[in-house]
DNA sequence: GTTTAATTCAAACGTTTGTTTAATTTTGTC
DNA sequence: GACAAAATTAAACAAACGTTTGAATTAAAC
């Protein structure tokens, strides 16, 4: 699929709209106005309002390359957990307009290509945790009764839960520290790198 | 506000209808005819269907009683922590419905009375946990580089993405065991309330 | 049993929705 | 500059939307 100037800028509107607004909540007349084109372009280039959808789907969709960290022996499994949270929060902060997104899609549960291709990232997060926890217990790093479904659930929803409330928590800083929006997000993402690199060493490494 | 069986019949369906497909995604007439009642019955018990997502917050919107298991005194800090834990996690598994919906709606960032509400709620939940923490610091049963944001964005993330994704856990777990829906939540409910127990025990306790 | 109020209903209201059309303008090619 | 293809537009389309109407039915009060 060749993405077109016009093209991408429709995407990113729709994207950013169907955030905050939903999708059923976004109109095409809307967008069309946000994005500075005619109503009938939306049409003309994607076919319809949900193939506008499934295309940027398939423009945000990157596959997660996660075979590389786990096969590389030069790190301690630790180090593994601590590369694999800031892979994850840099990607939910580098889009977090498709990652609103894909909170508000993962609700419907319906069986749509979205539905199946959300199932799919589910499955390898947790298989690669799984597969680290095995790793870390091995080498006796690790303690035993680990959850890694929960551990894997912690990562994404803790950062999930912060980038779709991002707003608020720039209000209630902000009666203290004055930063710019640019800023601002630098230093949250900082903090939750660092919260989730903290808790997961201590969920992992702590003896009951 | 008195309600009547019929006004909670509809209460309830869109509020599973909401959850699912969201506000905009839901018509009055599929919501009708799930209800069972005519079409005009929802602007006539309701006014319109802005003010009956309104009436569905004041109804579902319960004040968390926070200030009597921090005034408690027979109960240590940590034993607060799992106490809070519990209450949330039972709060989100009774009212799974309206607990999407509060995660749709605190994407919207808008200026309405229902993000005002939200709001409130963050930021009570924040200052108790803040209060919390201060308090096992004092002591000595906490460590003292903690963040209580954090702390909080991690026990409500965790659990609105569980009950966000419990249909697919449910597929993903009935490959092994074959539960009914009632007994798989309580499975699910057991798990993440001993897995936040555990993960803040171990990182409010755990010495860096 | 009559009267009054509350409920239920099918039908229609005016808008807004996503999409298409057909004419026009712009762009690229020779 | 002439021609063909692609892009852009205003206008119109049918369908779905939230809401209202007014008549019909049920319930309550006396």
């Amino acid at each position: 699929m060749e993405l077109s100037e016009k093209k991408l800028q429709i995407l990113e509107t729709a994207e950013r709209l169907f955030a905050t607004k939903g999708f059923a909540g976004t109109s095409v007349r809307d967008l069309a106005h946000e994005a500075g084109v005619n109503l009938a372009m939306i049409s003309y280039y994607f076919g319809s309002k949900e193939k506008l959808m499934q295309t940027l789907f398939e423009y945000r969709s990157t596959a997660v390359q996660l075979e590389k960290v786990l096969n590389d022996e030069s790190m301690t499994p630790l180090e593994k957990v601590d590369q694999m949270i800031e892979n994850y929060v840099e990607k939910v902060f580098n889009q977090p307009c498709f990652h609103k997104i894909m909170v508000r899609e993962q609700m419907r549960s319906r069986d749509s290509g979205i539905a199946e291709m959300l199932k799919d990232f589910k499955k390898k997060g947790y298989d690669f945790m799984q597969q680290l926890i095995t790793e870390g217990q091995k080498k006796g790093d690790f303690r035993q009764d680990l959850d890694a479904q929960m551990l894997i659930l912690t990562m994404t929803g803790t950062t999930n839960q912060l980038i779709s409330t991002l707003d608020f928590y720039k209000y209630v800083n902000d009666e203290i520290q004055n930063l710019s929006n640019e800023e601002f997000k630098a230093t949250m993402k900082k903090r939750i790198i660092d919260h989730l690199k903290l808790l997961f060493k201590a969920i992992l490494t702590h003896e009951a």
